[in-house]
RNA sequence: CGGAGCGUGGUGUAACGGCUAACAUUCCUGUUUUGGGAACAGGCGACUCCGGGUUCGAAUCCCGGCGCUCCGACCA
């Protein structure tokens, strides 16, 4: 899209109230705005970002057998009632709301309720199972103290999977499937080498539940890592039966802060013995359905990443959820021949099918590099006076800086994206 | 929820209890400039978060709200 019509604007300074360096870039650079403590809408950057991410989540959930669908927000009192998740005093983080006859409502935190009541209607046989549905919904969490920009919101949207299994050995197979699958999620965007499985509490039907925990000082987990064994232990269960479990020795682990970006949990019949989920086997004995659940905060996410892998001039982001994959420069001369490539230039990649964000604002040339580095999309191409006259593009990556001239052809034969 | 700090044009800051609330930036006009947030000139934009109180006089002091940030607690 070209840049002149894109409404929002950068800014040189981040306004006082945010802190968190994430938040900060993504406010400057007009990915974000904040409406409250907590809560943020997607400015179109940032929705672009998003969409991406949610992309690459919905291409590894597609590809373990995952079905795309959609529950509510909104809550009846009644199932959560059933399995005991009702009352403020057991989860304190609530958003109720009532009908206008009082009858209490709820804004969903999670989904297991629902989505088990729901399968009641179409699971009767062994033959139904298993079933992998999963959803990119709006999640509502009244956290005592939101923080850290988009990464602790109390709206927030969250990619849910929950998968409904015959027996343990099903479950504990796609259980490890969806463990790489999340790997893979965390690679392609750009953390896989700082994210770390980690070992934590596992509920009452499971030793352990898997965190994967990204490394940044602005998380507020404390894990221990073994960097021998690529995977961490979880402050909060750390002790010597985990240590002897996973063959580990405590003094071979490092302590450090890291964001829980994931999580993965066994449920067991937790759920489905509450709300009475059942099948009949092959016998035709009826059996409750082993559960377990799978969630990715995508905002937490996209805040790790503008945390991670951004610069002291801005946001660096990888080609993978990039809000465009170039970011096309013209710098303005007297004759208009610069503008005039440009526009042909921007008009023919767009026919390729590659995103572009086209800078034909009328700025001099240091605002809209200091624009560009800031929003950080990874390849920069810079058509100017000069570039015309070399016959030439200047391309220069966001990460590394490097800077290289090439033909317009040669450009587009081999800017491989993917 | 405990503790600390802070609310002044869109943004960042300033202003002893006392003139028309100042400066920078953004934005608008014009001139000039055109490869790293240029320069000059002019201009728009604020009931100083809200409500009370003290005072001849309040952005400033006091009380009560509301909001924001940070530390802690919490975090399925």
């Amino acid at each position: 899209m070209k840049q002149s019509q894109l409404f929002t604007k950068t800014r040189k300074e981040a306004p006082k109230d945010e802190v968190a360096k994430n938040a900060e870039l993504l406010i400057r650079a007009g990915f974000i705005h904040k409406e409250m403590a907590g809560v943020y809408s997607m400015l179109p950057l940032g929705f672009r970002v998003l969409n991406k991410i949610i992309g690459v989540i919905r291409k590894e959930m597609n590809a373990i057998g995952g079905q795309e669908m959609s529950l509510t927000a909104l809550q009846d009192k009644n199932l959560w009632e059933a399995t005991n998740r009702w009352d403020d005093g057991i989860v304190d983080i609530w958003f109720k709301t009532k009908l206008k006859n009082e009858a209490e409502l709820g804004l969903g935190f999670t989904h297991e309720e629902p989505l088990t009541a729901l399968m009641t209607e179409y699971v009767d046989s062994y033959r139904d199972l298993p079933i992998y549905a999963y959803q990119f919904q709006t999640k509502f969490r009244n956290e005592t103290r939101a923080k850290s920009g988009i990464m602790r919101g109390r709206e927030f949207l969250m990619k849910d999977l929950y998968s409904f299994s015959k027996d343990e050995k099903e479950h504990e197979e796609f259980y490890e499937k969806a463990k790489k699958a999340y790997g893979n999620i965390f690679n392609e965007v750009g953390i896989g080498d700082r994210t770390y499985v980690t070992f934590a509490s596992g509920g009452s039907f499971s030793k352990y539940s898997h965190e994967f925990q990204t490394l940044t000082e602005a998380g507020e987990d404390t894990i221990f890592v073994s960097e021998e064994k690529k995977i961490a232990i979880n402050k909060e269960v750390l002790n010597d039966e985990v240590l002897g479990d996973l063959g580990l020795d405590k003094s071979s682990l490092v302590e450090k802060k890291a964001v829980e970006v994931g999580n993965i949990f066994s449920l067991g019949t937790r759920f489905s013995e509450s709300l009475n989920l059942k099948y009949k086997d092959e016998t035709g004995s009826e059996k409750f359905v082993i559960m377990g659940s799978y969630g990715i905060g995508s905002g937490r996410l996209m805040g790790t990443v503008a945390e991670i892998l951004s610069d002291e001039k801005g946001l660096v982001w990888p080609m993978s959820i990039a809000p465009f994959h170039i970011h096309l420069i013209l710098l303005n001369d007297k004759e208009n021949k610069a503008s005039k490539a440009a526009d042909e230039f921007y008009v023919e990649l767009a026919r390729k099918g590659i995103e572009v964000l086209y800078d034909d604002r009328d700025l001099r040339a240091g605002e809209k590099f200091a624009d560009s580095d800031l929003i950080g999309i990874p390849v920069r191409v810079v058509i100017s006076e000069k570039t015309i006259a070399e016959n030439v593009v200047e391309v220069k990556d966001r990460k590394t800086g490097e800077v290289h001239k090439v033909s317009q052809e040669e450009f587009i034969r081999t800017f491989g994206f993917k």
